[in-house]
DNA sequence: GAGATCGTGCAATCATCTTGCATGATCGAT
DNA sequence: ATCGATCATGCAAGATGATTGCACGATCTC
């Protein structure tokens, strides 16, 4: 609805270059050198300039950038009034959201929409955190459900609005005639001098796991790198080392291993936040949806935002 | 920059057919029929509903058009935000206004912008004031130099931002020979008996004649009607009737007629005003150009807005 | 200084929108 | 009630604008 060379120029400000920004959309350079061309001549301004072999945004570049983002979320507040206003309101709504997210969460969502929604239809993407920020911006999800990480846009980010869903504690996943495995509960810092069994570096669950090592106070072996759970869960059976699971992924049956709550303070967890573009709040799709996303978190085993609790 | 098919939606509103709509924005029918469906697809509500044999609006199309007024508003501040931040812009001012303002006050405006910024360019656009505002809103024209006359906007519309520039005091054209041509002043009723030359019916001066006559207590014996004012200044020459003619319309010579001040109270005169999409104030060169109207204003030998006076 | 990376311009290609015409429906007048 | 006029919309063909692929000049790194 919004002039959609805007977004070409914010790729372009993040990513610093017309090609990078060109890769990330899927366009060629060219016709983001083309877009932001006419996009500068419409508005009779330079946007950018040429800044070694690369380009620098101007600063009537990066005020366009800032004041657009509240053009945005007005925008998506007028839709939202519109959409409201319509009593038979049909559309799509587009959930995106990480692994766990997309098998745990994200299908009684579609299907709570659906139900309170007939003529509407609703899609799950399954995406990155970053990924699920760029969706949003891009038009192409309307709901991202993510695990905060570093790296993240923060909370206030005037993009976005932003809530706490749930806390998804962690367990550690041991072989079944593993010392640890006859305990209620377990300090992190007990596996230390563990093998250990991680997802592939530059994944976010591996970055989780270094994250809560380190809080823990130490630093993991890393003996095998895993980037699926059941593959962890056969190295785990196969007892090549212990590994971090979190409580929402379903682990398949069939093996010899078993999950030890942790303990601590904080208690080791996954922070699962929901994140919609700023303004959409009261559409009525993103609306039911949010309402059940609420709902399917407080159906989990896992603990709520406020109160993460456990057995 | 914001999708222009909502600019075709208040055409739409406003000239009540799809058919109409599509003569004013010089497309075809189908062509509008389809670019409100793909509006409506893209937000997910119906915004026509078929009325007999034409559309209507639906609520959620009202609410739409309502609310963008603001977001055209706002888009046009943050544009004026960003001109203001690079100090080499470019870009074009296109001015409008009906005939005598496009002569006699429209120049001076476009040589000022032009003189402050080199590297813009002005163009100027004769057109009646009705046809003004749509071109404002079209975003075919950025300044507009409208007569005040019944059926424009008002000036409070939430799309405009409007001022007086100037009262242009209407003379009355006799003969050289006649009477009147001999007083410093006259009222206009004193012409109440003479025959009249107007402009052709429909025309914005046709219809200002006709209310400045009304307002003097009668209701002029039309003789002739002429479009130009060189034709008109041609029929009292040869004493056909008497005319008005505003103090900024330029008459050629040659013809033995007599420009005669009216006076009354308030003295009969054409409000002439300024109007700006709403937000665009700050543009520099819709800024530079509203100064120089003012200034134009103050030059001609027509009173100012707040004081109207003559000899 | 050589190789790689980057931004941009140009012609050919592709997608999208517009047009022209036909259809179904409605309104007004005879 | 019937005919003609007006209106909105669908579909295929055509036109307009955007994208691509490639080339060139410039810049940075080794």
């Amino acid at each position: 609805m919004i002039d959609s060379r805007l977004h070409v120029l914010r790729v372009v400000a993040t990513r610093g270059t017309v090609t990078a920004a060109a890769r990330d959309l899927s366009y060629t350079p060219s016709a983001v050198s083309h877009q932001l061309r006419g996009l500068a001549r419409d508005l009779g301004v330079t946007l950018l300039e040429p800044d070694g072999r690369g380009v620098r945004l101007t600063a009537a570049a990066r005020i366009l950038l800032e004041r657009s983002d509240e053009l945005y979320a007005r925008w998506e507040e007028i839709h939202a009034e519109v959409a409201e206003a319509d009593p038979e309101a049909s559309g799509a709504v587009r959930l995106c959201g990480f692994s766990t997210a997309a098998a745990a969460l994200l299908p009684s969502v579609a299907a709570r929409v659906r139900l309170v929604h007939p003529q509407s239809t609703a899609r799950i993407i399954e995406a990155d955190p970053a990924e699920c920020f760029d969706l949003l911006l891009a038009e192409q999800a309307d709901l991202a459900v993510v695990i905060a990480v570093p790296g993240l846009p923060s909370t206030t980010d005037p993009r976005f609005e932003q809530e706490s869903v749930l806390d998804d504690p962690l367990d550690l996943l041991v072989p079944a005639d593993h010392p640890l495995a006859a305990r209620s509960s377990v300090l992190l810092r007990e596996a230390a001098d563990e093998s250990w069994i991680l997802d592939r570096p530059g994944s976010t669950f591996h970055q989780l796991t270094q994250t809560a090592c380190a809080t823990a106070g130490f630093s993991p072996f890393v003996a095998h790198e895993a980037a699926e759970w059941e593959t962890g869960a056969a190295l785990v059976d196969a007892g090549l080392g212990v590994s971090l699971v979190p409580r929402l992924a379903r682990l398949p049956g069939g093996y010899r291993i078993t999950r030890v709550p942790l303990r601590g303070d904080p208690t080791p967890a996954r922070h699962i936040r929901s994140s919609i573009r700023r303004g959409s709040r009261r559409q009525p799709l993103i609306a039911t949806a949010l309402t059940a996303l609420g709902e399917a978190a407080r159906r989990t085993t896992a603990g709520g935002p406020a109160a993460p609790s456990y057995g």
